[in-house]
DNA sequence: GTAGGGTTAG
């Protein structure tokens, strides 16, 4: 049943009248049936009565100028309009408001300047046609100029201009100016200009001046209308007041309005909206029509609540049901298939994007793009993406994100850079994205420069944004400037805590993560799964055994929260840190969950440690098979037999590796100085310092010695005499960049240095030492952790 | 009256 019903019939009702009476009406009955016809949007019969007419007056002519106008066929308009004998305002207005109405600002200015010219007063409906168009186009400038020219008109008292004047600033964002505008008129209870002052409030997201407007306006015996209504109920979902919405109902209910199909969708989108979908539903299966509208209302809302499903199956229900299918459900169906991981439907969806012309919708192909990057399909985001005409920042941003999501972060930055050479800029969003891109890249240089953007931009912050800089600063190393950050927030949420717990057990401050984590619990913040992570990894990075074992009993007693693999892989790396393997065995075994990955990876850490071969074979075995293509455990039991004496072993684990055709990631070390990222390999000589480099080693290892230092030929993993094992030893690629640091860091900066593997004990020691002689803070962010090297102490407390 | 992209983890 199609809710336009109603109108076919008038419509033949019109015609079959017209018809049958051969258009042979007196002039005032031939006007009424123009007018009728022109009104639905019967053009070219109104035309045919127009032409039959013996009689045309100024009415005839302007009806029919309008007709042609706002059906938007300007050419006829225009030459009726000339062809119009005697030429009123009202001529004028109605092809003016044509304009309008169609958006060509350009004509509709210029014949509204000329209207004056012509010695044509313009009349309250001219204006409200021009600041309409001036509100849907946001052109605030011709909008304070027409408010001028109506000041200077004395149009400035008329209730009429005024609501539009007021629907004019609150749509151009300058809320204050609609306020002055309304309260001057306030008192005169014309319904209009309340609404106006609602929508605006609405428009500019004050949500709660919304609800204090209807509040006064009720009081003010103002009633409200199927205008009204939406506009507060959009309001209401905004601001998630459900139960204000809720009585808004009640009034809706009482006054009628109940049965009008906008006030209804709004209802449904206000319910969705403050997460009541039983509400939401029962007004939708109570309209008595399908409206696209609601439902789409209804299918965002239950994607929102994580309901991917059953917005799927609302879809797939309005689809049965020849419900038409618009370009504002389609992106919450792209969003709900990305939930899901379900290629198959996304293919089909996608099909039927092409099929029924919405290929070119750029929200469509924005809610693609990020789509088929959440299911891993770059190739086809990219796809989508470079067939895009009209991209925007959104469109930039999925595919940044995009990148980022699998692990592509240097492609995230360039395309970043791509877009800022594209002249697109950057908003909020856009820049928490490339932040935490920049965070796990650790390159800060980037970071602050995209910080620097944002203060620039005036764009002011944002939660995300400023939860990503304190990751950013912090994983960069810089957990001062990530408290700066934090400390300037004006309002934290339980990311912005986190973020910087897990921040300072990074840094190897893991005692000020438990002191942040008081101090939150104190504000009232309640932690979540990933707090528990970060907490975790603090204690476990610096031997906080019962601290530890608190957390993880409080999780699901005091907060709900079930242990998942990750908690009990900290806990497991805890327990083996602090020489507990039996208890990490037992914790293993009680389990409720699979272990993963990441659990078998700690026991295999704790058994490298305390040389436990049999349960480090078992934890290999296992990742062998969860992670077939993983060279780490490969590389770890054949280090772990090689310690043993056990070189026979050792080699058959590097023939098997071999045989699975993996090999190992080498180690690799990087610094960056003036804007430049210098790489060194283990024993690199292609480096255009290299003489110095390796000159300046020899100095470095013979005073380390004379201070000390004892080169640990365990982790030299060859079975060759011990002099070589020590050269092997000294060439490992993070000395190597100790040394280029040496020589190109001015004294008293830090070095910094970046490692893709867990830094090795030998040059562990080697650095302590190394900071203690040469008076030097190191820096080394190694794939795990951050490790100050000062006076001859690391951060880290040598846990890692 | 309805729509797209973002922040915390080992």
């Amino acid at each position: 049943m199609q809710k336009s019903r109603f109108l076919n019939f008038s419509r033949d009702y019109l015609h079959s009248v017209a018809k049958s009476n051969g258009f042979s009406y007196t002039r005032l009955e031939s006007n009424r049936f123009l007018n009728d016809l022109s009104k639905f949007g019967r053009i070219d019969d109104a035309r045919k009565l127009f032409d039959k007419m013996l009689e045309r007056d100024e009415f005839s002519w302007n009806t029919m100028v309008a007709g042609y106008a706002n059906s938007g066929r300007f050419n006829e308009a225009k030459k009726l309009f000339y062809e119009t004998p005697l030429k009123s305002s009202i001529t004028w207005t109605s092809l003016v408001s044509g304009y309008c109405k169609y958006g060509f600002e350009h004509e509709a200015f210029e014949l509204f300047w000329q209207m004056q010219f012509e010695g044509q007063r313009p009349s309250q409906y001219t204006l409200a046609s021009v600041l309409g168009l001036c509100s849907q186009k946001g052109l605030l400038q011709k909008g304070q100029r027409i408010h001028g020219y109506a000041i200077k008109t004395w149009f400035d008292g008329n209730v009429f201009v005024v609501t539009s004047l007021v629907d004019m600033y609150g749509k151009c964002e300058c809320v204050y100016d609609a306020e002055c505008l309304f309260q001057m008129v306030a008192d005169c209870k014309y319904n209009a200009v309340w609404t106006a002052m609602l929508t605006g409030y609405s428009h500019n997201g004050y949500g709660f001046k919304v609800i204090d407007c209807f509040r006064n306006m009720r009081v003010e015996g103002v009633e409200s209308n199927q205008f009204t209504f939406p506009s507060i109920l959009t309001a209401c979902g905004a601001v998630l007041a459900r139960d204000f919405g809720s009585q808004v109902h009640g009034c809706i209910v009482r006054t009628g309005f109940g049965a009008n199909i906008f006030v209804q969708s709004a209802l449904v989108d206000m319910y969705a909206k403050c997460r009541d979908l039983n509400s939401a539903k029962r007004v939708l299966k109570n309209m008595e029509f399908d409206d696209e509208v609601s439902w789409n209302s209804m299918i965002l809302g239950c994607v929102r609540q994580g309901l991917g499903e059953e917005a799927l199956s609302l879809f797939q229900k309005m689809h049965s049901r020849n419900m038409k299918i618009d370009e504002y459900t389609l992106p919450s169906v792209l969003n709900s298939i990305a939930s899901l991981k379900v290629m198959q439907t996304a293919i089909s969806v996608h099909c039927l994007i092409i099929k029924t012309g919405f290929g070119a919708y750029k929200l469509i192909n924005n809610a693609l793009i990020d789509m088929y990057a959440k299911q891993g399909k770059l190739d086809r985001a990219i796809m989508v993406f470079n067939k895009m005409v009209n991209k925007d920042v959104v469109s930039w941003t999925s595919l940044v994100t995009g990148y980022s999501h699998n692990g592509f972060y240097e492609e995230a930055i360039k395309l970043f850079c791509e877009m800022r050479i594209a002249a697109v800029y950057p908003d909020r969003i856009a820049l928490a994205s490339v932040l935490s891109a920049c965070a796990e890249l650790t390159v800060m240089d980037f970071g602050q420069q995209v910080h620097a953007t944002l203060v620039k931009s005036g764009l002011g912050s944002s939660l995300p944004v400023d939860n990503s800089l304190v990751t950013m600063y912090a994983k960069c190393g810089s957990i001062g400037d990530a408290n700066r950050v934090f400390d300037s927030m004006s309002t934290r949420d339980v990311i912005s805590w986190t973020s910087l717990i897990v921040g300072y057990a990074q840094n190897g401050r893991g005692k000020d993560s438990l002191q942040f984590y008081d101090q939150m619990i104190a504000t009232g913040t309640k932690p979540d799964f990933i707090t528990f992570i970060g907490l975790l990894f603090a204690c476990s990075h610096n031997g906080l055994l019962e601290s530890a074992r608190a957390y993880f009993e409080s999780m699901d007693k005091v907060y709900g929260i079930k242990p998942g693999p990750e908690h009990y892989a900290c806990m497991i790396d805890l327990l083996g840190r602090s020489g507990k393997l039996a208890e990490a065995k037992e914790l293993l075994n009680q389990m409720v969950v699979a272990p993963d990955a990441v659990v078998w990876k700690a026991l295999l850490a704790a058994c490298r440690v305390h040389k436990e071969l049999e349960l480090g074979e078992r934890a290999a075995k296992s990742l062998f098979e969860l992670e077939p293509m993983n060279s780490m455990p490969y590389v770890m039991l054949s280090n772990m037999y090689s310690t043993a004496g056990r070189w026979e072993d050792a080699a058959r684990i590097r023939r098997l590796m071999k045989s699975r055709g993996i090999s190992k990631e080498p180690g690799c070390s990087w610094m960056e100085t003036n804007s430049k990222v210098y790489t060194f390999m283990s024993e690199d000589r292609g480096h255009p310092m290299r003489t110095e480099i390796y000159s300046k080693i020899d100095e470095i290892i013979m005073l380390i010695k004379e201070a000390g230092y004892v080169p640990d030929v365990n982790f030299a993993l060859h079975d060759t005499d011990e002099e070589v094992k020590e050269l092997g030893l000294a060439y490992h690629s993070e000395k190597l960049a100790v040394a280029f640091g040496l020589l190109t860091v001015p004294q008293g900066a830090p070095i910094r240095i970046f490692k893709n593997l867990r830094v090795c004990g030998d040059c562990h020691t080697a650095m302590k030492y190394i900071s203690n002689v040469y008076v030097r803070h190191i820096i080394l962010r190694d794939s795990n952790c951050f490790h100050h090297f000062i006076e001859g102490k690391c951060s880290c407390g040598d846990y890692w």
